[in-house]
DNA sequence: TGACAATGAGCAAACGTTTGTCTTACAAAC
DNA sequence: GTTTGTAAGACAAACGTTTGCTCATTGTCA
């Protein structure tokens, strides 16, 4: 059906071995021949075959991006960098949504590997996911990107999320709030790393006792922070400022403080996490904590490709790269 | 390095067909070989090669998508469709984001091919993305998704474009509103088709003039609604209610009518396109027509794999599917 | 007991490239 | 006039699978 390079050879009376090099360029055929094989090729529609390039070339062209949900706002950013970056770097990415599924994310890694990509990025759903800290060398290069485990082999690039959190609390201990909450996903609640940590150095740096009433932990969708502060009030616990794991967490919350009748600051203040488009939507305003999410995404396709590159140099285990990323305030209306 | 079928037939003193037919649980060996043989796999942490099985095969388990910008939060609901749909079927998902640049929409649907894909769905820049109807025919099944050329002989999944600007324009009317006007996104200019051609249907049959100053075509990115009211109202300009192309730049608009001072919907009235998640968001709450994005997405995938199949069973060229999906009034509290 | 079917396994071709080595021809150098 | 060098091109192996075919062995049935 599909022209192949032996359907050239044999309309230009050639051999594969010189179609080959001289549709890629590659010296040891006349200019001559290469113009012709170059004419054969455009007449017979010849589409090269990358697969068939791949498996003996040992190379895909092909990255993998593992992200928890293409859907909160935050992720798209990050895919955008990515694809981007990739892209000009001539590969193409793998979007795969594990929807916050730990179990989606392991299946998902074996199948990229299956597939062959040449490097894999992941956001892990949380930073339990240990699956691969388990696995002597992966098989590919690999980065981790917004969330890691602790104490990682692999590579991984992150924002600073202990020094975010420690801004956002130290933000609203400045502005004179002292009944302070935190409410956030699930994975938060391990005692090691992350926006928590920097919650507790915060307070405890400015001597503030933490209430337990206003710690909360849900899962990291809008509907989470919604019913968790409507749950609160409801219950007569009425915290003076809330710090929200992330900006969609933080949308929810001020949803449902209003719905309360409520009003954000003057009832509650509240700042959030990862500075999404929305967050400076005049009517939603929100303070927050911002993640650079492209330079995220971009950096994270360097580090693959700079792995790739050593290892073809014959280099060998090359040692992770580990970036962090300072997180900038954004100071904005709800705090 | 990677360990393959060869060696496991080695260990396992069989030819690698037998192998092979274990690992898939084909018939041709005994159970017990089928054991020994996995087990075997196992201890040389085998992962299968998808590029030389694609190879053989000819199918790659591989879908490709195709769109102008994940950033716009329509597009991650489609993707989050597609992409969940393929993974059930067995697919992962190349996500190509052009920015809305047609030549970049070129050069990825030629490297999608090159990476054969199985199939391609493309929710193309703009409706006036032809470069595909020269084609003879595609060499992979093929779906346009949410916009597509007039009278294109490829599948298609939309939603009815033409009602939903009807729909919306007559809203408006009925709300009593007569100075109405559009603001949209450059293919729109387009005469044939889409959410225009809805518009000028309504105002038509209510028998309201068009008045050419409410008229602007942009770009499709929030900063476009906004500069595009802010200018009207700064040259004197006031409809008493405007119909944006889609959401994103109906809250371009909502802030640039804020900005200026003016409320919504008093001073004017606005009503989007696509139902955005943030569009239900209650200091948002914007009016608009609400795409059924999820089930875009996977119908794309069904007619996707509907044609593989076919395809696979000797079927020829056959005719294409073409869905248009109703959409929906959402009334919020923009007009 | 004989014929025949069913089963398990091996052989080898094929998928469409790339790439290292070999051959040939021609020109330049000695 | 022989040697050497160089360039163009051919040959064939390799990449890691799947799969149609063949063969041998075993079991079944009359």
């Amino acid at each position: 059906m599909k022209a192949t390079i032996k359907d050239i050879a044999r309309t230009a009376g050639l051999s594969y071995s010189s179609v080959s090099r001289a549709l890629n360029d590659l010296k040891g055929v006349s200019e001559q021949t290469r113009q012709k094989v170059k004419k054969i090729a455009e007449e017979l529609e010849y589409t090269p075959n990358a697969v068939a390039r791949g498996l003996v070339q040992k190379q895909t062209g092909t990255l993998g991006l593992i992200l928890p949900d293409i859907t909160n706002p935050f992720y798209p950013e990050i895919a955008r960098g990515v694809e981007e970056q990739a892209s000009l770097a001539g590969f193409n990415t793998f979007l795969c949504n594990t929807n916050y599924d730990l179990s989606k994310e392991e299946s998902y890694l074996r199948n990229l590997i299956e597939k062959r990509v040449d490097g894999i990025i992941l956001a892990p759903v949380s930073s339990h996911s240990n699956l691969f800290e388990q696995r002597k060398h992966m098989p590919v290069p690999f980065v981790y990107l917004g969330n890691t485990p602790e104490r990682t082999k692999y590579s991984f690039v992150l924002t600073d999320n202990v020094r975010g959190g420690y801004l956002a609390t130290r933000t609203l201990i400045e502005k004179g709030y002292r009944r302070i909450g935190f409410i956030s996903g699930k994975d938060e609640e391990s005692p090691v790393g992350g926006r928590f940590t920097g919650f507790k150095e915060a307070m405890d740096r400015y001597d503030i006792d933490i209430n337990d009433d206003y710690i909360r932990f849900g899962n990291w969708r809008l509907k989470s922070g919604y019913d968790i502060i409507q749950q609160m009030i409801g219950a007569g616990i009425y915290p003076e400022a809330v710090f929200a794991g992330n900006d969609i967490l933080a949308m929810g919350i001020l949803q449902g403080i209003k719905e309360k009748g409520l009003s954000v600051p003057e009832d509650i203040a509240v700042i959030g996490f990862d500075d999404i488009p929305y967050a400076s939507w005049p009517a939603i305003n929100l303070s927050t904590i911002r993640q650079p999410k492209g330079r995220m995404g971009k950096s994270a396709v360097e580090i693959l490709i700079e792995q790739l590159q050593t290892e073809n140099r014959g280099g060998t285990m090359l040692k992770a790269t580990k970036i962090i990323l300072d997180p900038d305030l954004i100071l904005r209306g709800t705090c």
